[in-house]
DNA sequence: TCAATATAGTTGATTAAATCAACTATAATA
DNA sequence: TATTATAGTTGATTTAATCAACTATATTGA
């Protein structure tokens, strides 16, 4: 048992370095950082987020949220609007050049994994989606919230 | 094959979440950095690396990796030594204090992981490990460079 | 052998991006 | 309607990275 977390805690590590802090291979994200890349992929995976959505998701502090949303709106990538149940909250929104960057970098991140899964069964990649599948929902289900103010 | 591919994707950026930039509950690291972190790690599983291995084990500038083991050293985590074979290089060693709280954290993230995985059989559990060390062994194949100077 | 080149690491100056604390504006509540 | 809570912004500061120039040692090849 302990065993295994410790491998699987190795491997998440490793993993996490592919995937969760930098470029691949010099050609990710061009004028865009990871958060901002991260905070991309957010709005376009919700509608119209307000910043506090993507604090908590980024586990920033709404200052730091304000302030990624602040570059991607400068670069041309989203735009706030005001929300019109709610005066305080502004509502984030990917404009076209956005919505086609983001598709962009996942795609080249896909096709990365899908390159080194390429000699792979179809059955192998149906495990690992099920293997992570199951490992995501066990950790979202305990929690770790956002720790930011 | 796409489908898969884009779902694993998307684990995998969540997983990312969980083990990839950030403390848990507030509660990782104490006074040292993620990267700090992630550099204790690295010098514990290699024997005295030199400070170029830390620069592409982290994905940082050689003088970016400088400045993480002055830090590492200040806090009193590991020292320089000068190497007998080569004058130009410096092998890192962790302190007592180092090896200590490398392990600590690194119980904190597995038990962390525990705790979520507390409830699956035994077979689950290995199916798991089976499954990321097959991941992360085909992108390790696949490469993925330093980009860093 | 020794001049040229390559490699390892450090340092000063600069930049990027985060934080904190104080602030404005709107909404909820008691 | 006064109080309190929530959403977001801003100025000042801090952290931590980069770049370019540098020192020191090692390697190479004429």
């Amino acid at each position: 048992m302990k065993r295994y977390l410790c491998d699987i805690y190795e491997s998440l590590h490793e993993l996490t370095w592919y995937f969760g802090c930098q470029d691949i291979n010099g050609e990710c994200c061009g004028d865009i950082s990871f958060v901002e890349y991260r905070a991309l992929r957010k709005i376009s995976q919700e509608t119209n987020p307000p910043i506090k959505l993507l604090k908590d998701a980024l586990n920033v502090t709404k200052s730091g949220a304000t302030r990624i949303i602040d570059r991607l709106e400068t670069k041309g990538y989203a735009v706030r609007r005001h929300s019109h149940k709610d005066g305080r909250i502004c509502c984030i929104e990917l404009t076209e050049k956005g919505k086609f960057t983001v598709e962009e970098i996942n795609n080249r991140y896909a096709s990365f994994l899908g390159e080194s899964l390429k000699d792979k069964e179809l059955q192998t990649l149906s495990n690992i989606n099920n293997t992570l599948n199951a490992l995501v929902s066990a950790l979202r289900q305990q929690g770790l919230g956002s720790i930011r103010k």
